[in-house]
RNA sequence: GGCGACAUAGCCAAGUGGUAAGGCACGAGUCUGCAAAACUCUGAUCCCCGGUUCAAAUCCGGGUGUCGCCUCCA
């Protein structure tokens, strides 16, 4: 497979430090709000990099921390005349409800920032000791940028440039501008760890260089996050990460791109953001997915109502699909029959489409449209049809979940189960239809219509499509 | 100021040298008692100007426009 690395700014064949086996560590949210749509973008596009390794035999170690101490949890926190602890594992569950409702599969390992504090005081002091980090009278521990000579190499950005952007704060007690919080001195009121340096707090990158590290080694394949993420907090990481460990950090950095609002970023700073929550309360989490899943990852996608309405109604027709074919399976029966193992091969044609697509730096915009041509082969080859073998329905409808697995779509499986009042009038209004007695054929479907229940009749039988 | 991204039909969006995938919406038709779904058809000289090439949306140069990072942010 090949990915695109924000590092050397090339796409590269994939080659995983242990063969047959990927270590991937996602930055995770800082939990003091729900999550917007810009936020979702990292967790599902991910989770089909994750899905897509796995689908092709990798083993996959795929870590997700939750940043549960910062200032704005603390801020948070005094808002609402609560604590830190508080706050942080009420955003903890309410996130994991959206990722799950996204379907995002749960990381490997999902570990929290204040479980790792003494791993991230050890780091601190042996960056201390080799001479890369410096305390200061209030408790502060800083990393000294300018002794790492690759600061910026990430960003692409020598240190003099982004010091000339740099803003000086009067009273600032660093050396350099460019010097990062390692550690936080406490001040009045807010939470505290002891500490070699007195109370206080981790920085916000010491986080990730220490989980990463403890959780999957201190070289690990893949690191992904927003492009907002690559300077400053993953400069830092590599900064803190290679000093203190003295080998390369990551061998690939993904990044994807962000979710504009009339093409400005979706961001909770310029509050145009909405909240996954919001959204998926009108139209369901499944379109914002597939939101993700339509363009490619690093570009950019300007959201809209409207951009959501139609990926709804894209994944109307996915559906369909699947839901004809389901029927038609459940009901069919024999082996294959003549002239439906050009069928299959035709099928698989997609297949091989599909997978090319995503080998390319997980084109998943290309991918989705071989799955779209699956379904209307699908569509025209067995569900126009009267009595396909249940052999190749089988065969459609596994390779028709395979592909959509991995994209992780099509999870909103309606439940087949009718019940039997409802089959009841189906049978009847089936029963009139034979007699040509329309009036009450439709009578029955108005009947069902007022249950909210609506129905579609195929060459096959009749379906229904919602209840 | 430094670094970077993007510009493809009404809308969304692939495609990075050989005369434009896919989806949504619209229109026409087929099928069906009707409806729904489905199927077929219809629609783009790829921001502009030069250049390279037998051949460019695709490479090079120059414009124009939009956005991002350099400060917490996915």
């Amino acid at each position: 497979m090949k990915i695109y690395n924000t590092m050397s700014g090339k796409k590269e064949e994939l080659k995983t430090i242990n063969e047959g086996e990927v270590k991937i560590y996602a930055c995770g949210p800082t939990v003091y709000n729900y999550i917007h749509i810009g936020n979702a973008r990292p967790i599902c596009v991910f989770d089909i990099l994750r899905r897509y390794l796995e689908y092709r035999g990798y083993k996959v170690t795929y870590v997700q921390n939750f940043t549960d101490i910062d200032d704005k949890i603390i801020k948070k926190a005094n808002e609402e005349n609560s604590d830190y602890k508080t706050v942080s594992e009420k955003f903890i569950e309410e996130y994991k409800t959206d990722s799950k409702g996204l379907n995002v599969r749960e990381a490997t390992i999902h570990p929290k920032a204040t479980e790792n504090i003494q791993q991230m005081i050890d780091m601190v002091k042996k960056l201390e000791e080799k001479g890369y980090a410096y305390s200061t009278e209030y408790g502060d521990v800083y990393f000294r940028t300018n002794k790492f000579r690759e600061y910026g190499k990430l960003s692409h950005q020598p240190l003099e440039d982004l010091e000339a952007g740099a803003r000086i704060q009067i009273g600032d007690t660093k050396e350099n501008p460019m010097d990062f919080a390692l550690w936080k001195g406490a001040k009045e009121g807010e939470p505290y760890w002891e500490s070699p340096w007195g109370k206080g707090r981790p920085g916000w990158h010491i986080e990730c260089s220490c989980m990463a590290k403890r959780y999957l080694g201190d070289t690990i394949d893949i690191h992904c996050g927003g492009q907002d993420l690559i300077f400053p907090h993953h400069e830092n990481e590599i900064a803190q990460s290679e000093c203190s460990n003295g080998v390369t950090f990551a061998n690939y950095w993904m990044h994807n791109g962000y979710i504009n609002v009339d093409n400005k970023k979706m961001s909770k700073s310029l509050g145009n953001f909405f909240t996954v929550r919001d959204v998926a309360e009108q139209f369901g989490y499944e379109p914002i997915r597939y939101l993700m899943i339509s363009s490619h990852y690093r570009s950019p996608i300007n959201y809209s109502i409207d951009i959501i309405k139609q990926c709804k109604s894209a994944l109307d027709r996915l559906y369909n699909c699947r839901q004809d074919l389901a029927f038609l399976a459940d009901s069919s029966t024999g082996e294959f029959k003549e002239g439906e193992q050009e069928i299959k091969d035709k099928l698989l044609t997609h297949k091989d489409d599909f997978i090319s697509s995503m080998e390319d730096d997980l084109n998943t915009a290309d991918a989705i449209s071989a799955l779209f041509e699956l379904a209307r082969d699908i569509n025209s080859s067995i569900n126009a049809q009267t009595k396909p073998s249940k052999e190749l329905c089988d065969f459609a409808l596994n390779l028709y979940d395979e592909l959509s697995g991995v994209l992780g779509l099509l999870y909103e499986q309606k439940d087949s189960e009718v019940k039997d009042s409802v089959q009841e009038l189906i049978d009847r209004r089936t029963q009139a239809r034979k007699d040509k007695n329309w009036a009450e054929a439709d009578k029955i479907r108005n009947e069902l219509a007022e249950m909210g229940i609506t129905i579609k009749d195929t060459p096959n039988g009749t379906i229904v499509v919602t209840e």
